[in-house]
RNA sequence: GCCUGGGUGGCGGAAUAGGUAGACGCAAGGGACUUAAAAUCCCUCGGUCAUUAUGGCUGUGCGAGUUCAAUUCUCGCCCCAGGCACCA
């Protein structure tokens, strides 16, 4: 669907839109040096990819997994298709933005729920996935435990069930509330005075669309349907109503309303003048109907509730839901906010839902054998977005593959884009399989995914429904794991400031005229309002053409300052004097490995004892030591390449520092060594974040083999052990004085240096010394 | 309202297991080189009070606490970002 959209706005067609992007990805995703495995590309609108969809999709149907239903779905009307829930955000289509309505259609879901509580536990199994992205998956999944009650109506043999998590406050039910589509509503109001009043509100309600009904300051009402309930336990008489707070949707569509306990329900008990019994009082007051001014929502003792009085509400939870269950009145239940997974889409550009409608055999899916049903490329696309494919004649009128009857109609609702991106990280193990949909094999050898890479914005879309398909998989014995990826890291977002002319809106960047004072617009010279940091984006034209970029500094400054800006899962605030700075940093290195190449050509990169080393060479041996450890670790392990680098920086500084360098190395064939070691060193460290520089670099150091080839450099720990240690003495916490001290001085002496240095003895000021702390090779603290 | 993160110089960010706060870079200021400019190299750079010193005081959103020692741990509060939200 974006793609069909994209080729639509484009007037151009889909395929040619998406193979035409493939491509240009492609380019630019070599041209930065991405060390991906080309071999193993897949496109997943190709026929090779999705018929392997379309064959799980019909074992899913097998199974029960898949199943077809009428259903109220979120329809947006620009897009001209049904959205899962996961792609509706704050009521808006998540793709053009516009209000989404809800619609009653017949629709393709998969059974996410089967796996809600799964999915759920797993979640605190995820031991590398980022807190944020867990919460937010948990929040979504939104268990709730509660129970399940039927509130008998009055004369009638019918009754409503209620889903509610607070069964200790069931005396003070004093109403009940429908959600407006409940089928109970009408059934109550039909052929009463009512009946007019009630399809007002219901065709009110239902005009309006959900994000109003969303606000915070919508007014809760409702309308009496002339029923009476029966509370099971109070036996109170309770009017029955219809009220637009009510969602069909969650537990059971009917809420037992308790006002003295909950704020929306006291709201509306104030409003039309209902009942109000305080069933739950604080533990040191007591709670007074005609003063109360909002819903006491706490925990506290029991009261007016029959023999359940005087316990905690906390223990009458579960007390009463014991009881409910005993008397029969209902039972403890789960309730899940997540909903199945709606997939069809009424777009044209997506994988076929391989099945056929018959008029003798109902619903029959494809046989296997006739997988793949190909998409037909050669259609003109209809205007608006409405898809082609239910009026292509050649297309969907097909054979029953059941009863061979010629006027079946194929589904002609594609596949959810999402369904796509749900196993193609298995398909990528075997991209070539052509008789399965992977090779076991290889799935075993590569999955589940070490290292998952991805925006925080899929922590419910993409991620969670990965997590749902990979579960399908492995009930279908296909795989042997129940999650796809074992470490997850969300990155951030590139941002930028956004420059903002009173004549021309949002201009992009390089139409600021940013040479005198105050930036003006290039085109009509008024002053430019810059604005705040955001996310990059076309509409606000902050963005940065990465080909602009790679022109001017080449693919190796554009890593590096994006590495070295923040940490990976940060948001980079892109900064044009902070990329000078990266290529300042290149500059600098290729300089001194320029002016001291030829002097260390012939020496043999040092490996030696530490003794054989003197002075700022020993120490550079040292800290290139060092580096190597810190770069290694904090790629390897925290993904910290900003550190990584700022830890090379340091190490070429250190080099900067030597006076008289060439001398130094010209002299002495050990220091020339050390000098190699380092630059071969930083060479190989820096080869994974600028890797064109760096087989620059290492040929230039008179290597004939590429730098890849060549292992990652190792640090001794011995020579990082150091004899002289600097000690920093502390006097009540605060830093007073240092000094060097050989490695291995007892405590004793350490105490006595300390404790003699004549800073130290100044703050001391006579005063007893109460304590003395040594924390070994690097603080002394004294405490007076 | 609820759930997650997060508040450190002018700015991006360091401080990995409670132990020298501000690494590294950017910006700024000063100097060297140059006829000049660019490039490059060197120095200064949290605040404040001093200018004899390896200086004093203060400082990681605010307020308390634990500790010899807190950016780091605990409690309370404020602010920012993201997510969820008539969820019964």
């Amino acid at each position: 669907m974006p793609a069909e959209n994209a080729a639509i706005a484009n007037k151009t067609h889909p395929a040619a839109w998406t193979y035409d992007n493939i491509d240009s990805m492609r380019r630019e995703l070599k041209r930065l040096g991405f060390s991906y495995d080309w071999d193993r590309e897949i496109a997943t609108c190709k026929p090779e990819y999705y018929k392997w969809e379309q064959w799980l999709f019909l074992k899913m149907y097998e199974k029960g997994m898949a199943y077809r239903k009428e259903a109220l779905v979120n329809w947006c009307d620009s897009c001209q298709t049904v959205l899962a829930n996961e792609q509706v955000e704050a009521d808006l289509c998540w793709r053009c933005g516009e209000p989404v309505r809800q619609k009653k259609l017949w629709q393709w879901f998969f059974r996410i729920t089967d796996f809600a509580e799964d999915l759920l536990v797993y979640c605190d199994k995820l031991a590398g996935w980022p807190e944020k992205v867990i919460a937010m998956q948990k929040n979504w999944i939104g268990k709730s435990l509660g129970t399940f009650i039927k509130f008998p109506i009055e004369n009638m043999d019918e009754h409503i069930p209620v889903f509610t998590t607070r069964p200790d406050t069931v005396f003070g039910a004093t109403f009940m509330c429908l959600a407006p589509e409940h089928p109970l509503v009408k059934k109550l109001s039909t052929g009463t005075s009512h009946e007019e009043n009630i399809d007002n509100f219901i065709e009110r309600i239902s005009r309006q669309d959900r994000s109003s009904r969303a606000l915070d300051n919508y007014e809760k009402e409702g309308v009496f349907t002339g029923a009476f309930c029966i509370n099971p336990l109070s036996g109170k008489k309770m009017p029955v109503y219809t009220a637009n707070f009510a969602l069909m949707e969650y537990g059971t569509g009917a809420v037992m309303s308790v006002p003295a306990h909950d704020q929306r329900d006291f709201e509306f008990a104030k409003k039309y003048d209902l009942d109000i019994i305080v069933v739950v009082k604080p533990p040191d007051e007591d709670l007074d109907v005609s003063s109360m001014t909002e819903a006491f929502t706490g925990e506290g003792v029991m009261v007016n509730s029959g023999d359940f009085d005087g316990a905690n509400s906390k223990k009458a939870i579960d007390d009463i839901s014991s009881f409910i269950e005993e008397k029969d009145l209902g039972k403890r239940t789960v309730n899940f906010r997540l909903r199945d997974w709606g997939i069809s889409r009424q777009r044209y550009w997506g994988a076929p839902i391989p099945m056929v409608h018959c008029n003798e055999c109902g619903i029959v899916p494809v046989k296997e054998n006739d997988l793949p049903v190909i998409l037909p490329e050669d259609v003109d696309l209809l205007e608006g977005g409405k898809s082609p494919l239910s009026e292509l004649d050649y297309y969907a009128r097909v054979k029953c593959p059941k009863c061979g009857s010629p006027d079946a109609r194929r589904e002609t609702d594609t596949m959810d884009t999402f369904v796509e991106s749900s196993w193609y990280f298995e398909r990528y193990c075997s991209p070539d399989c052509s008789d399965r949909i992977f090779d076991k094999d290889a799935v075993d050898y590569w999955m589940p995914v070490d290292q998952y890479i991805g925006g925080v914005e899929h922590a419910i879309l993409h991620l969670l429904y990965s997590r749902y398909y990979t579960r399908v998989l492995n009930a279908l014995g296909l795989v042997q794991y129940r999650e796809p990826f074992t470490r997850l890291l969300t990155q951030g977002m590139v941002c930028k400031e956004t420059f903002t002319c009173p004549e021309h809106g949002f201009i992009f960047p390089e139409e600021v005229n940013d040479k005198g004072a105050q930036p003006v617009c290039e085109k009509c010279d008024n002053n430019i309002i810059v604005g705040r940091v955001e996310k990059m984006s076309k509409s606000k034209k902050n963005v940065i053409d990465p080909n602009t970029l790679l022109e001017i500094y080449g693919a190796d400054t554009t890593r590096l300052f994006c590495l070295f800006a923040a940490p990976p899962e940060r948001d980079l605030e892109w900064s044009e004097q902070g990329v000078e700075g990266g290529y300042r940093f290149l500059k600098r290195v290729w300089r001194i490995s320029f002016i001291t190449v030829d002097l260390i050509m012939d020496a043999v990169p040092f490996n030696g004892g530490v003794d054989e080393i003197e002075g700022e060479f020993l120490d550079l041996y040292r800290k290139t030591h060092y580096t190597i450890k810190k770069v290694t670790n904090d790629i390897q392990d925290r993904f910290h390449f900003n550190t990584a680098i700022s830890a090379v920086m340091e190490l070429v500084n250190r080099i900067y520092a030597i006076d008289n360098l060439s001398d130094k190395l010209k002299k002495n064939i050990i220091n020339a060594g050390v000098m190699k070691f380092t630059l071969e060193s930083a060479a190989l460290m820096l080869s994974p974040i600028v890797p064109h520089f760096a087989e620059e670099l290492w040929e230039s150091l008179g290597h004939e083999e590429s730098i890849l080839l060549s292992p990652w450099p190792s640090y001794r720990e011995e020579v990082l052990v150091q004899d002289d240690i600097l000690l920093v003495v502390q006097v009540n916490g605060k830093l007073r004085s240092r000094f060097n001290i050989s490695r291995n001085t007892g405590e004793a002496a350490i105490k006595e240096t300390a404790l003699s240095d004549e800073r130290v003895q100044k703050f001391i000021g006579g005063k007893p010394v109460k304590k003395v702390i040594i924390v070994k090779n690097k603080l002394v603290n004294i405490v007076v």
